[in-house]
Order: C-alpha cells, then structure tokens, then sequence
DNA sequence: TAGGCTATGGTTAGGTC
DNA sequence: CGACCTAACCATAGCCT
C-alpha cells in the first residue's frame, strides 16, 4: 500500500530562463509571477517607506500597474526628476530630433509633445461643454 | 562534541511586515530587496515577453530603475495610454507596435504623438472659428 | 479559464568577516 | 559599506479539478 503511494506532484520544477513557447502555461506563469512581483513591490514599500511604481505590458498589450502611492505621481516625480536640462522649445522640428540625436534629449522632446497633445485635448473638450451647456453638464 | 556544534547561523526568520525599526537593518533590507524586485521584473520580461518598468524612490530620496526596453519609454507609454480622453486619431493601436530597437520604437512613437497633436490643434481652431462666426454650431 | 495543492527552487534575515 | 554564509521562509511549476 504504502509503496504504491505515488506523489501527488513533483513539485515546483526549474525552468530554462528564456522566452516560454507553451502559450497557455506563459499565460499562466505571467499572470502568477505578475502577482508575485506586485506583492514584492509592496512589501518593500511597506518594510522599507520606499515609494514604488511598477507597469507592465503584456505581449499581447494590456497594461498592468501597481504604485504607491499613485503611478502617476511616481510617473510624474520620475519625468521630473530626469530632466537634466531645459525643455526644447515646442516648435523644433521634427528633423532636429531623429536618430542621431541623444535619446535623453529625444525624450524630453516627445514628453514636451505629450504634454501639449494632452493640453491640447482638454482645451477640445471644454469648449466642445462650453458649446453645448445650455443642456447642462454630465456626471 | 556533537551536542556542543552550535549553529552558525539562526537562518533566515520571519519577519513582521511593517516599517522596519532599526535603519541599518532596513537599508540593508532595501538594498536586498530591491535587486531582488528587480531580478524577478528582468524574469517576467524574459520569460513572457512583457515589457516592465520598475521605479523606486527609496525614503531618503535616491531613484533607482528598471526598465525593458527603457524605462522612459516605458513610462511615456503608460502617460499615453492613460489619457483620460480617446485618441481622436487612433488608427494604429499600440499592442501592435512590435518591440525594434528603442530610439527606432520612440522615434515611430514620437511620429504618432505629433500626428495626434497636429489632428487637436485643427480641431481646436476649427471650432475656434466656427464659435466665431455662427454661435452653437453642433459636431 | 481560473483556483487549489504540493514539493521543490529560490529568496532573504541574521550572522560573520 | 560590501561580499559571503547558513538555514528557514516563501514563491511557484506542474498537476489536478
């Protein structure tokens, strides 16, 4: 009896560190180690008052985040912080920017863009309220 | 003889997760720590193909990061895809964009982002002038 | 597809140097 | 500080449901 007892399972396996070519078990193992990693972030935060932003993007495109106390504000605290001199001016052409140049200077120009596109958009979207407020505003 | 082999060392032992009193120990925690976060986003990455940032301030103020392929561009990723308001252009969505070399990925990102801006600021003036000329013209 | 289990691999608290 | 060590705690690969 005893000698024909058969584990119940082998047990947590190694595995090769590379990209796995099982798609259901990537899924699986993404949505675990993703957990994994979040609980990590956070018991760091909580053992050691550090402030943390993680965001990942699957292969197939979903975004995933954790932060404490806010991604965006993490996000935010970071671009400022990495901004090690003055911002180009928001006319610069495109041509100024390609390849060669220094990608820390490029990304400043595209943060630069982003942020006009974004107050660009919330200007879009208050005249178009502005247009129609005789019906009065949304929730 | 046997029974006077003290053991070297207590092991690793439990800890409780709160803020760590004692600061020497909790740098040396955060240090540990944060590798070990890191290493476990580097697996994620390698493992199912997501692409992670990890940022991380710790309590005195020092920014440590991680990112695959950057973390900047990971981190204007994440901006753009969070706008509050949709894409008025959005003909080409960003799960599709495949991983190239950075400056190439930021530089077809930058494209994009320009484009979205030029499309806002039409739109903007248009209905500029369109509140002008007549009031209450409907979209 | 998602959740639970188990044995094992991996991380790390508490040491020493 | 940092690197290294040990033993114990914890995460998770492979199953199963």
């Amino acid at each position: 009896m005893e000698e024909n007892m058969e584990k119940k399972s082998r047990g947590r396996q190694r595995i090769k560190m590379a990209k796995m070519e099982n798609k259901s078990n990537l899924q699986v193992t993404f949505s675990k180690r993703r957990s994994g990693l979040f609980k990590k972030a956070s018991e760091l935060n909580t053992l050691c008052g550090a402030d943390i932003a993680v965001i990942v993007f699957s292969s197939c495109g979903k975004v995933y985040s954790f932060g404490h106390p806010d991604v965006e504000i993490m996000v935010n605290r970071f671009k400022h912080i990495n901004q090690p001199f003055p911002n180009p001016n928001n006319n610069m052409p495109l041509s100024e920017v390609q390849p060669h140049t220094p990608i820390q200077q490029m990304n400043d120009f595209l943060t630069q863009v982003m942020d006009d596109l974004e107050t660009s958009k919330k200007k879009n979207e208050e005249s178009k309220k502005k247009r129609k407020n005789s019906k009065g505003p949304e929730n």
